[in-house]
DNA sequence: CTAAGTGCAAAATGTTTGCATACTT
DNA sequence: AAGTATGCAAACATTTTGCACTTAG
């Protein structure tokens, strides 16, 4: 139930192509204007659309930037039990495995009666790299 | 260097009103259209935006919404060592005093190389309320 | 008098949609 | 043939802006 064409090999191809750099829509967009096989603004959205409810592509969002950031994380399927940072000096997104929010989920639940959705949950804060190069 | 105006006090008034709910712009428009000194769409947008640089009023997005969510947290300004909670479903946000950040910090910064910016950090999740009504 | 605040309508932004056409299977 | 995908331009939703005018201090 999903074909495969000409857009959307350009468009995968180019997706993967940025490895963990985080791009926006209009990124891919104008990467794909110069290409063989041009792929209209309507089809960039719906596919990132579709890659993100496929688990391929994560979006997220860093103030103050109104458009939305997205990443590939092809390999980080296993959503369940790890955690995001978003550095919001570079806009990266890290995926972290660490149990340490099995307890603070328990912490969370029985002291402050608030179900933690780890889903939805993005960390911010400064990446290793941006930690040397930022004075705020 | 802020002049009081009418509109302001009847705006002000209004935000206060809503107390702890959580409220968008365009709620509030709609709000302000039935009252004696009608307040326009750019003095709104432009005196929440003051109102949250004042601090006495934060804003944060709740997916899948596209507009932004105010609330009146005129009594949190120590927003120093607490952190905030946004339960999806309700969209309140909830101020947490508890100091396990403390620890957490530490962890993320030894073992993960993260450094987390708990201003910015919003847990999403369900609060006490919610978590009865949904079975999501 | 000057700085700040206001309203309006227009612009900007980023994303989505309707629809006719074209491609995949 | 049936189900998807595509491109275009128009629609959308939310927020911001320019500008002329008003008000507060």
């Amino acid at each position: 139930m999903t074909y495969r064409t000409k857009q959307r090999d350009v468009l995968l191809d180019k997706i993967m192509a940025y490895e963990e750099e985080p791009f926006t829509a209009d990124d891919l967009i104008l990467k794909l204007m110069s290409t063989s096989k041009p792929v209209s603004k309507a089809t960039v959205y719906r596919t990132l659309d579709k890659l993100e409810r496929d688990g391929l592509v994560r979006k997220y969002y860093v103030e103050p930037s109104e458009s939305a950031f997205y990443q590939y994380v092809g390999q980080h399927l296993d959503c369940e039990d790890h955690y995001h940072c978003v550095c919001y000096q570079c806009e990266r997104l890290f995926h972290i495995d660490c149990h340490i929010f099995d307890d603070l989920d328990a912490h969370f639940q029985n002291e402050h009666h608030f179900k933690i959705d780890l889903q939805r949950t993005i960390l911010y804060g400064l990446c290793e790299n941006c930690q040397g190069e930022v004075t705020l």
